[in-house]
RNA sequence: GCGCCAUUGGUGAAGUGGUUAACACGCUGGUUUGUGGCACCAGUAUGCAAGAGUUCGAUCCUCUUAUGACGCCCCA
């Protein structure tokens, strides 16, 4: 049997359903904010990564997927979106329109060649937006307000938002030569790992967890502290911003971002839901002013955010927020003779095109697992139709929760459905009392809804 | 790249170095029921991830590979 390979998924049924739901919510919610959707390739140069992302970064050197086509060029599949936008930017000198800055958002796979654990696979699907063109730390906050925004709208709760400033490019440089400086002469107290960081990447070890407790980590100097007096005033800036779109969060020093393109402001945004594995950052972002110059663009400050969409399932799934999924249909359609599979045919057309969810057996199966299937299928109403009633321009109805039946004229069934359906539709609606009660099953909470009736 | 555990039917799974791989659910058919959902009867893995090895004999032992889960590095 050929298998996925690994890392990769099928994302089918239920789960399908919430992603494509998030879609919306997503489309919607940028539309409102004025990002433009943008749709790049997911195959680029690989240089783009090398020279973007930067050649020291581990997702450059060792987790990109490589080839070379059949005309000898290097080809990358892009482990994330913002190099790609940010070359589309250069390329289509998006830099000359007057509007900026640009507001763009993507939605699309990524792939990254690691070894797959809980909340990472090998092809994952990032959301991101991007403004392109504006040093305004307005910015930058409304980048992360629109991003945990995003996250409530969805209904998630048990978010934190942490952030940072790694400052311009000289304070970054400035404190990554501090950090050296101050963990050299105790590089014997480190772990293993962090004896690495120390010339790789120093920031890291602020991060690490084998030494969590160590002293030594806990008194290291901050970046913070090493921002140069613009640099701080910019970061106390965005906090203002923050405050006024009411946002909450926490100044997290130890917050380092993987990729070198970073610096300014930076942020990630975690779930704090039970259940998580190690993983568990929903999402993150920052500041990148020096990408597009080092892309061979003119030098245009830029701002962006990235979510894993598999981590924002798992977040919903975990913290059983009801989505406003369908899984039951409306009406499900049985026969037995041919005449009745006939018209079974035609009043399904008929019915679904006036907007109703309808079904009929297709295997011509027993009448009684023609039931069995309706009762799969969650349909909310049965009608078994039967030549005589046909004749006489009738159908029975029967509602499968309250079995009760009736006997309708043909001519009547829109109407009829109609009004049934909407009817129920209503005593799920909001009805003012703000109290919680138990959850009618009319749609997909598990029961755990709070139902503000 | 490293580590650890796992891989039995549609599903959840039990199981043993040796004739017919337990049980449950599901599914299919039948009986009964004024048209299902209950009950009863019957059927439902020629195979235990793939390949190789040890053995008289392996699903159970060994090795390799693949995939899954989790963790490390790193990262969303």
């Amino acid at each position: 049997m050929i298998q996925k390979q690994k890392g990769c998924n099928d994302i089918y049924g239920r789960e399908a359903k919430i992603w494509k739901y998030i879609d919306t919510v997503i489309d919607a919610i940028m539309e409102k904010y004025n990002y433009t959707y943008i749709r790049t390739p997911i195959i680029e140069a690989t240089e783009l990564f090398h020279r973007g992302i930067g050649s020291s970064t581990d997702i450059v050197t060792k987790e990109t997927y490589d080839f070379v086509d059949r005309g000898g060029r290097k080809i990358s599949l892009r482990p994330e979106g913002t190099a790609g936008v940010v070359r589309s930017f250069i390329e289509n000198k998006m830099y000359g329109d007057p509007s900026l800055p640009l507001k763009v958002y993507y939605n699309g796979t990524m792939y990254r060649y690691e070894r797959p654990q809980s909340g990472r696979d090998r092809e994952l699907t990032q959301f991101g937006m991007e403004i392109l063109g504006s040093d305004d730390p307005l910015c930058d906050a409304e980048i992360i307000s629109l991003a945990v925004n995003i996250y409530k709208m969805l209904g998630l709760k048990e978010i934190k938002v942490n952030i940072n400033s790694l400052g311009d490019d000289e304070s970054r440089l400035k404190y990554r030569e501090e950090l050296i400086k101050y963990f050299k002469p105790h590089i014997d107290e480190l772990c293993e790992d962090c004896k690495e960081r120390l010339e790789k990447n120093p920031l890291r070890i602020l991060d690490c967890k084998v030494d969590a407790d160590n002293k030594l980590i806990k008194n290291a100097p901050k970046t913070l502290d090493y921002l140069n007096e613009e640099s701080r005033d910019r970061f106390e800036k965005v906090q203002e911003y923050l405050d006024v779109f009411e946002v909450k969060y926490e100044i997290n020093p130890n917050i380092v971002r993987g990729l070198d393109y970073y610096n300014h402001t930076v942020f990630e945004i975690e779930a704090k839901v039970e259940g998580f594995g190690s993983n568990n950052v929903l999402g993150g972002g920052g500041r990148y002013n020096g990408l597009c110059k080092q892309l061979d663009g003119p030098d245009t400050p830029c701002i962006g955010f990235a979510c894993g969409i598999g981590r924002l399932v798992t977040a919903l799934e975990l913290e059983k927020v009801p989505l406003p999924i369908v899984e039951d249909i409306d009406l499900f359609l049985l026969y037995v003779n041919e005449e009745e599979k006939n018209y079974a045919a035609y009043l399904s057309q008929e019915l679904r095109l006036a907007g109703f969810i309808v079904e009929t057996e297709y295997n011509n199966r027993s009448l009684k697992a023609q039931f069995k299937q309706a009762e799969r299928l969650n349909a909310k109403y049965i009608a078994v139709l039967n030549s005589e009633d046909l004749n006489n321009n009738e159908i029975k109805i029967k509602n499968s929760k309250t079995k009760e039946e009736e006997i309708i004229s043909l001519d009547a069934i829109i109407y009829y459905l109609d009004e049934k359906l909407n009817t129920n539709l209503d005593d799920e609606e909001d009805c003012g009392c703000g109290e919680e009660h138990e959850c009618n099953g009319n749609h997909d909470c598990g029961g755990n809804c709070h139902c503000h009736h």
